[in-house]
This record gives C-alpha cells, structure tokens and sequence, in this order.
DNA sequence: CAGTGGTCTAGACCACACC
DNA sequence: GTGTGGTCTAGACCACTGT
C-alpha cells in the first residue's frame, strides 16, 4: 500500500471514545482480511504512514504492534513491514477455549444434569485456594451439539460469586455468566489429557464403553487474580477436538 | 512498595544493549517472585515509580504492561498497580508446547523410527502450501522419558530447511534445529484430540491396545508466516498430558 | 475533589539490512 | 551510505475511581 490510497480505506474518528489505535487496529485488519491490501503487501514506512493516516508514529505502531502479535503482518528493521501470505489465518487470531461449538452450522444446547452448594473435595479447596469443606457450588452439565451429546462438564466455583440459576446456564455459556456478574476472566491454567471411558460416561455421552475420551482440568483466574473455577471437562473424542493458536511457540 | 526503596532492587544498565523496559519487567518480574516484592502490594503510582527509577513513563509503562499481560500485576484506573496474590503464577508466565518432558527427574529421549524425503501426502502438502506429492522431510521418532516410551512424533518439514542429521535428531529437540538453521518461530495452530490405540501403535508406546492416547495435530509457521512443518503426534495418556497456559480466556 | 492509569503527541537517537 | 523498524524521552490531556 504505496500510494496513499489507504488513508481512505482506513479512517479514524478523533471524536469516538474508541481509542485510535484500536480503531486503526480495526481498520487495517478488515483491510486485510478482505483482500484491500492484498497478501505480501509492503505497507509504507511508519513514518510516511503515520502521516497519511493522520496519526503520530508511536500511535500508528501500537496498531501494528497488534497485527504483527496476531501474526497478520511482519515487520523487520532495515526492511519494512509486510503483509504476511499465509492462507489459513484466521485461527491465529484468538485462543479459543471450548466453546467453539457456536461454530458453522452446530447447534449447541446445554443441559443442566445437577446445581448444588456442597463442601468442597479436598482437591478442589486445594484449587481453589480455600479451607477444606468450604461450600462451593458444584456445576454439572452435559453438553449437546446438533442433538447429541458431546461433553460432560464439571465445574466448581466459589460460593456466592454468581447466581445459580438453571435457566440461564441452559441457554448461557458460564462466561456469559461471570462476565453479567462483573467478573472479568483473566488468566487460566489447563491440561489436557485422555482415558478411556467409564460404562456410567459412555452411556451419558452415546459412547462405546472404553472409547477415548479427551480430559480437560482447568483453573481460570479473574482480573485480581483469584481463582474463580476450578473445571473437570469430559469430550467425546469422536466428535470433538479442541483446537488452540498458539503464539511465540 | 511506596518507599522508594524499590529502585536498589531494580536497577538497570543503560549502556546494555538490552532495552530498559525488558531490564525492567525481568527486574520486577524476579522481585516478585522472590517476594523482595510481597503479594496485594500496591506499586506507586506510574509517574512517582519512574521517577524512583530514573526512566520515563512510556518506558515503564511498557515494562508494565508485559508483567500485567503476564498476570503478575493488575492495574486499576483510579485505583493503582497491585501485585496479583495467587499462589500458582509459574504455569502463566509461557505456553508450553510439548517438550515439557525436560521437567523435573524425566530422563528425555529420542529414537529417530524413519528419516526419509518422501513426496507429499496430500493432506501434508495441502497444509505446507505446497504443489502434490512434492519432496518433504519425513521424520518419525519415538519419545521416551524415564526409559519408557511416552510419544510417537510423526513430522513433515519442506524439504532443503533443515539438514537431516540422526545425531542431532536424537539429542536435540527440532526446534533447536530450526534455531540453528536461521528459522524463526512465529505461530502455530494445533488440535488436540483423542483416539484408541491400534495394535501397532500400542505395542510402540507400550500401552494395551486400544488405550485411549492424546493426538496433537500442528502447524508451525515461521515469522515471514511460512508454514515450516506439519505435525502428528501421538502421546501415550496414562502417562502424558499437555499442559497449557491461556491468556485472556 | 484529588489521584490514578489510559491515550496521544513530536521529536530524537540507535541498530540493523540492503545497496 | 540510505532506509527501516526499535527504543526512549518529556509533556499533555482525558476517563475513571475513590473520598
């Protein structure tokens, strides 16, 4: 993107309360993805950029400096700052978690199968970061996509820290949940491994006993860095992987 | 840390080709962890602790945000810049990928299986961008730890990257390869699935047959966004899992 | 209100890559 | 050399949080 034509594809709003460099962000990821600044592009120097686009360097590079973390652009000292030709990009730009299922054509549901406040195993106050037999509230759904099911979800969580309520976990994601009860989720911690299915597992999951299933334990953090769940997650593993980008490998 | 005396445990060399804020966030990174910097302290303000520390703000601020984006510190307009008080911090720090066998008392090796430039699979070729049955390294191993086998790694490399070397395959990771070779790591997309073992493969990691193992499928690209290689794994899961730290779930 | 982090600017110098 | 991104500075204004 030589000639300057960008600066109309590209415009900011100095009056947004949306700050210009995520709004610059924004804008030259769409660009891209839509092909207006075509793969192997060599973007202006930022300098000259910065000029064109009406914003200081040190703005314009916090833009780029996104992009570039996603792996949308490369930039390289003494040679400029390319538009990167990979066809698959698209899973690079976030981690997703598990809840991909909302993907293409999948019709997710939830089924609530218990919701109850009981003292915390000894493994989970462990996780959790409270005394023994504190109570929790233990979350235990099954998961169905396109009808069947697909995983079993086992979920701990401090008591207290948001509503039980099983209509809104049928029809929510519990991240859904925690985000309406101000809780910002930070950070996680998880393994992922694989057994072979119990008869009770098989049974609630349509599954031959003994068939692989795929484990995932997991603690999230919030903003302030308490533990807010602790996860033991079941998939069936014919039906379902998960599926991570990673960054900086 | 309101005392100022903060500014002898974090001290930085400005003739260091190192920048000051990586001096920065590694300085307060270990001050933390070795609890010089206690959990729940609250940090001066930006202005007030760039000064004590004798760089500007935008310097500190970046030194900062690496440690938010870490995890270690949570920042609060109107409130301040607190030191996170979990306990289980280490996990969040990187994402790891799969050598986590170094780890504590595993003894790690590697068998190389086959070593051979083969024309591309289709799948291989379509997922490494290139034409049909195109030449590619061919590199099969076994992983063992502690003696026993843990893993059957089964990877496609673009053929002329690496210099096929059995010595080396056997002592050093694949990646140290790529480093050695000038090769840059950027990004990567992996799934993580589930499967019983078949005969064959049981009998290779020791496992009855048709125990459920863990199926790591990854592309690896390189930082002009190249795809360098293309992964199947096959980890034994009794004895394995992968351990994943996410950010921003 | 006062204090905090969040954003933005204009300019400077440096290290590296290619000619 | 020349051009590029990488780093750093000094200062300004704003938005939010608590009192």
């Amino acid at each position: 993107m030589t000639r300057g034509g960008l600066a109309r594809a590209v415009a900011v709003d100095r009056s947004s309360p949306v700050p210009l460099y995520f709004q610059l962000a924004q804008a030259l990821e769409a660009a891209i993805a839509s092909g207006a600044i075509p793969a192997r592009t060599r973007l202006d120097n930022e300098v000259a950029l910065a000029g064109e686009l009406g914003v200081s360097r040190p703005t314009l590079r916090r833009a780029l400096e996104e992009l570039a973390h996603k792996g949308l652009i490369v930039r390289r000292r003494g040679q400029g700052t390319h538009v990167v030709p990979t066809r698959v990009r698209r899973s690079l730009t976030t981690i997703s978690l598990h809840d991909d299922l909302v993907r293409a054509g999948q019709r997710p549901a939830t089924r609530v199968l218990s919701l109850d406040v009981v003292p915390a195993p000894d493994v989970v106050a462990d996780r959790l970061g409270l005394v023994a037999r504190a109570p929790v509230l233990r979350i235990e759904r099954l998961r169905l996509a396109g009808g069947s099911p697909v995983a079993k979800l086992l979920n701990y969580l401090p008591d207290g820290l948001v509503e039980p309520d099983v209509a809104r976990l049928e029809t929510e994601s519990l991240y859904q949940l925690y985000r309406a009860a101000g809780v910002v989720l930070h950070a996680a911690w998880q393994a992922v491994g694989a057994r072979s299915a119990t008869a009770e597992e098989a049974r609630l999951l349509l599954e031959e006993p003994g068939a692989a299933l795929l484990t995932v334990t997991r603690q999230t953090y919030d903003d302030r860095g308490r533990v807010v769940e602790y996860a033991s997650h079941l998939y069936a593993a014919s039906r379902y992987t998960v599926e991570l980008g990673l960054l900086n490998g």
